[in-house]
DNA sequence: TTTTTCAGCAAACACTTGTACACTTAATTG
DNA sequence: CAATTAAGTGTACAAGTGTTTGCTGAAAAA
């Protein structure tokens, strides 16, 4: 696995990358590849087992912070992009995948997301009620900071460490925006003032 | 080239598509090949250049709804969805090589994604001053609206019709929270009163 | 009408690919 | 200790890969 992750992380792609290739990474016959995966396929889903992991541990890490109060969206953005660093190969095989090759590959990732999204929507919940702010539909919510942080996020992960500050920079900002509208969004409801949709 | 793009949505993938595969499935010999293209790399910037016009179309249907009037939000999204499935395989390409194999094709996607969001920053710009409403940095908001609708919107245009029908709402929800934020930010920057920093 | 360009062809080349088989070791287990 | 299992090996094979070369017709330009 972690060579099929060096040599993705060079010449990039888990669909063009064959077996012969992993083997020789890793130093062993192309035979001997069986004894572990009985496909290609089964090395991918092993590896997506392995991204899902990490960003579960990012959640947690995120979920640390929370507690220590400061200023949540940026660090979190911060401690998001340092995950992505540390293990960028094994993220860029996610995102890379998430419209990959693979059909079954692709649903798993999809459903991953979609649980991620889920525990993500459940902690901004509780924090908006902590600080007694209402919102909407944190689902929704969860739903577009997530797909920004991970496809922003992923996308400029691996360029010069001025971009990447900036990125992180972009980041922050994009998820205040979104906290805004949603409180925005929920009070202009309470009052059933609804000037957007006109 | 149409052949290349009937191949990639049925077994999907450009990188693991071969030479031989494309000038099967058109009908030629594999040498004909190059007659049209020296690579398959140029092939796959023939593609991404087509996208691309196909993008601006995108962008030019928006812009006629603009001047209508209506809700400009939802019919927005919609336009955009009817273009991902009219030419569905075109844009997941377009999507998948984003994060791809070649840096060539990658760099060129993101240069013409950046491109995208700055004509989209100037319509946004235009329609706000036009509404008399002010805005923080149109420019990070284009990014926000077209990453999620780019994302999310390619991920569910091969769904079956219901879920595509939600995922617009959900498309439309997110970009009517991005504006509400956005609105509030400027709002609350006029007024110096920084609640979300705090 | 002659010439040049264009799109296509078959055959061949040197590789690489996934997979199968029979085999040796080393470690684990009974 | 003996037996079983796990991991790895070399060889082989059929199929597929990108690319080159020299060739054919047809269409377009001269």
């Amino acid at each position: 696995m972690a060579a099929a992750l060096k040599k993705m992380s060079e010449d990039k792609g888990f669909s063009s990358l064959g077996l012969r290739e992993v083997t020789k990474e890793a130093g062993i016959a192309p035979a001997s590849f069986y004894r572990h995966f009985s496909n290609m396929e089964e090395l991918g889903l092993a590896l997506v087992s392995e991204a899902e992991d990490a960003l579960q541990a990012i959640l947690l890490d995120a979920k640390a912070l929370e507690e220590k109060g400061e200023d949540i969206v940026a660090s979190s953005v911060q401690v998001c992009m340092q995950h992505f660093r540390d293990n960028g190969p094994l993220f860029r095989v996610l995102a890379r995948e998430a419209t990959g090759n693979s059909p079954l590959i692709r649903r798993r990732i999809q459903r991953c997301l979609m649980n991620l999204n889920h525990q993500l929507a459940e902690i901004i919940e509780l924090e908006m009620r902590r600080r007694h702010r209402k919102i909407t539909n944190p689902l929704y919510i969860a739903e577009a900071i997530s797909t920004l942080v991970f496809n922003l996020g992923i996308a400029s992960a691996d360029l010069p460490y001025a971009k990447q500050k900036e990125a992180e920079k972009r980041l922050a900002h994009h998820i205040r925006i979104i906290y805004w509208g949603a409180e925005a969004m929920a009070n202009s409801q309470h009052l059933s003032r609804n000037i957007m949709l006109s």
